[in-house]
Order: C-alpha cells, then structure tokens, then sequence
DNA sequence: TGTACATCAGTGAACGCGCGTTCACTGATGTAC
DNA sequence: TGTACATCAGTGAACGCGCGTTCACTGATGTAC
C-alpha cells in the first residue's frame, strides 16, 4: 500500500531540491484524507521519496510540521471563504451587502467543513500551542487576512452600514463563529452527522438565526 | 509514574468481582484528564490492578471500552443539564419557564465543558460508530433523558408556551446546539481558549442570541 | 452435608506494529581564491 | 577559468517506546448429585 519507493528511482539527484514543500504538500494530502492524527511524519518522507530522517533538515519535529499543515489549512479556510464573498453581489445597498457578507463568511466556512473535512479538522484541532501565521506559514487567504479577521472584516461592515448598534460589535465574531463552528463540528465528526446531507440548508437556517440574533 | 502495582497486594481474592466496573470508572479518569486517546486499556487494567488482557473478559476491544466511556460521559453531560434545570424556579409564568429551561440547558452543557473539558472532548469526540445508549451503557441522565432529549424537551416548552411558533420547532435543536457546541469547542481546545476568562459571560450572550434568531 | 466437576475470571509471556528520533556518515553544490 | 574546500541536504541503520491483542494456562466459585 505504501511501500517505499527506491529514492534514486523516483530522484534523479541526491538533493531533492525543494523537500520542504514537499512534505509539506505530502502532510496536507494526509490532513485531508485523515485529519490531524493521520499527519505522520514518516509516511510524509515515504511520498516524498525521502529517508524518514530527512524530514528533520526542513521541521524541527513531527510537530513543527503538523502546525505548518494547520496554518495551510487555516489559509485554505480563508480562500473558501475569499471565494464566497466573491460572489456578493456589489449592486447592493450597503446595509443589504454587509448582510450578504457575513453570510458569505458562514457559508463558506461551512461549505469548507463539508468539503474539506479533514484539512477543516486539522485546522482546528486541538494543539498545546496557539496556532500563529509565520512568513513561511501563513494562516491568511489571498486577500491577506485570516478566517478570524474576515469575519471580523463582514460584522464591521454590518456596523458601518447601521445593521448593527456599534455597541454590540464588541465580541460579536465569537457568537456568529461558534454557532457555525458547531454546526461544522457536529455534523461532520459528531452525533449530527446524520443531518449531513441537509447541512446546506440547516446552515441557512442558522445563518438566519444568527443575524436575528446578533 | 504508573507502575505495576502487585495485583495480589492490593487485591486478596483471585477474582476481582467488580472489574467492569473498575475499568470503566478508570477509563473515565483517563478521558477526565486526557480526552478520548487517553483511554488507553493498557493504563485502565493497570490502574485497576489487574493484567491487560483481563479486560478483554469484560470488553470485546480497546474500543469497546472507549463507547462505554464515552456513553457515561454523555450522561455527564446529560447530570449537568439537569443540575442546571433543577434551578429554574417553577414559579414562572409558563413562557418565561419555557425561556428559562433553554438556557438553563444551554448553561448546563456550557460549564460541563469547561468544568469537565476530558469527558467532554469525549462524549463529543470523533468516532466510527454511532454512540448509542445499551441497557449497560446509559447516555441519560437521571431523568431518562440524553443531552439531546433534554434541549429537545425545554424547546418543546418554548412552542407549548407560546413563544415559538409550531412550524420553527422542527430542526430547532440543531440550531441551538451547534451556538453552544460551538463556543464550547472553540474555547476548551480550539483558538478561542483566549477568551475561556470569559467563557460564562459570552455564553450568556450566546444563549440571548439564541433566544433572539430561534 | 460432602464432594466432583464445569465454568470462566484472571495470569504470564509474548507478538508485531509503526512511530518519532538520534547517530555517524556521504556526496552534491556553490563559493573563495 | 580552474580547483580546494566548506556547507549542509540527504542516507542507512538503529533505538526505545507503549500500544492492542493472542495464546495456553491456573485457580476460585458455585452447582449437581
């Protein structure tokens, strides 16, 4: 299944030439089809075509590599969510933009869950250290900011247009993440995973409830 | 740290006689301290003072062991929900207890999580199976009702009152669940543990919101 | 009331597994002269 | 332009670890006669 390919038969030279990357891309192929648990540092040599002690020239530890697997997850996230609020339309009245944003932002994190179970896992999984964007590991998407801060981006949008009282701005990412957050974890490793397939439309649901409630 | 104890020092008998029993209360340990990998079978026989393969004439497999962990700690959750909603008072006019039982499951589920983070994080954790509750492996509480049934019961309580129109109810709970699953994953072991100082105040804003968009 | 015996909860030893990590090494690269 | 040499990315072999699980066993219990 995963036997290890003569090195010099899949390389033609002794250095590798780009064996950070590598291993790096082998370990976010093992985040997506496992999740967090399944980043393994030797079988990320094994696809890199590389002794398992190579590794160590490029990551301090099997650690080191797993946060530079959850901070390109966490960039992942932002680009799904860059992507949907792509689609908003600029026509809108500010008020009705601003709404549509956050929107937006919920969607495609959750449209990212379910897509992309393992890598979203990985993204948030548990970790004795606070996961924190490097310059060779960012957590942003295209546009330069982080999941957290284009959330923060769409809520600030909804004061500026008069949605939202500027005093209830004040932590109000942390309701509107964790309603989806939930929904996210419950149903693709949880007890709702029987509400898979009607996520989409749960989600909708919630989003709703979420800028009522706000 | 966790040396072998002698088992005939600390045990007379031969026999045991309650080694389930024992195993599972271990088992609880290990997942009150370290979430669902620390239950590890080999830990749990050796904290009850007994072989390793002893427990296989209790438990078909490592796993077998970790769903009847995971149903108790459920029931957990299910103690502290009911802890919660003993404390509505039963003076309230009926929409206001129907309000105030919703939060009070809510407030339950929410200091489980940070009173109780390893049975938590083990109730809820990512399985194969489907947990279910089996006459030796209750999920409810002492009402006889899981965490679900509980959040289902008080949402009942919300429509008989009043408060909610009949056609929201259906799919309520998941909207509801996932705020508080969300907050809850998000501060006991995901990038919101910054603000676990205030976890019991954003919770109580979290359940306001709930009220609001349900 | 006493004894033979079936049952089955526990023992003791061993297994293979894959992991992360360390060691002393080799050989390609590119820079200084 | 040619050559010596420092650098450092990769190799090969090995380590100890703790785990889940299997095997053939032993000895306490309680039941049938």
């Amino acid at each position: 299944m995963t036997s290890a390919p003569d090195p010099l038969a899949v390389r033609s030279t002794y250095r590798h030439g780009d064996l950070r990357r590598v291993l790096l891309e082998a370990g976010m192929d093992l985040a997506r089809a496992g999740g967090p648990d399944a980043v393994v540092l030797r079988e990320a040599t094994r696809r890199a075509g590389v002794a398992p002690n190579a590794a160590y020239r490029h990551f301090a530890s099997r650690d080191a590599l797993l946060q530079a697997v959850r901070a390109a997850a966490l960039s992942a996230v932002a680009g799904a969510m860059e992507a949907e609020l792509a689609t908003v339309s600029t026509d809108l009245a500010p008020a009705d933009f601003a709404r549509a944003s956050v929107r937006a932002v919920g969607t495609g994190y959750l449209r990212f869950a379910r897509a992309e179970t393992g890598l979203f896992r990985t993204a948030f999984a548990r970790s004795e250290v606070m996961i924190q964007a490097t310059p060779e590991a960012p957590t942003a998407g295209a546009s330069g900011l982080n999941p957290f801060e284009l959330l923060g981006a769409a809520l600030d949008l909804l004061v500026s247009s008069g949605v939202m009282p500027t005093e209830r701005r004040p932590g109000a990412e942390f309701l509107a993440w964790s309603a989806v957050h939930g929904l996210a974890m419950l149903v693709i490793d949880g007890p709702l995973a029987v509400i898979a397939p009607q996520m989409e439309q749960v989600g909708q649901r919630l989003l709703d409830m979420v800028e009522k409630g706000l």
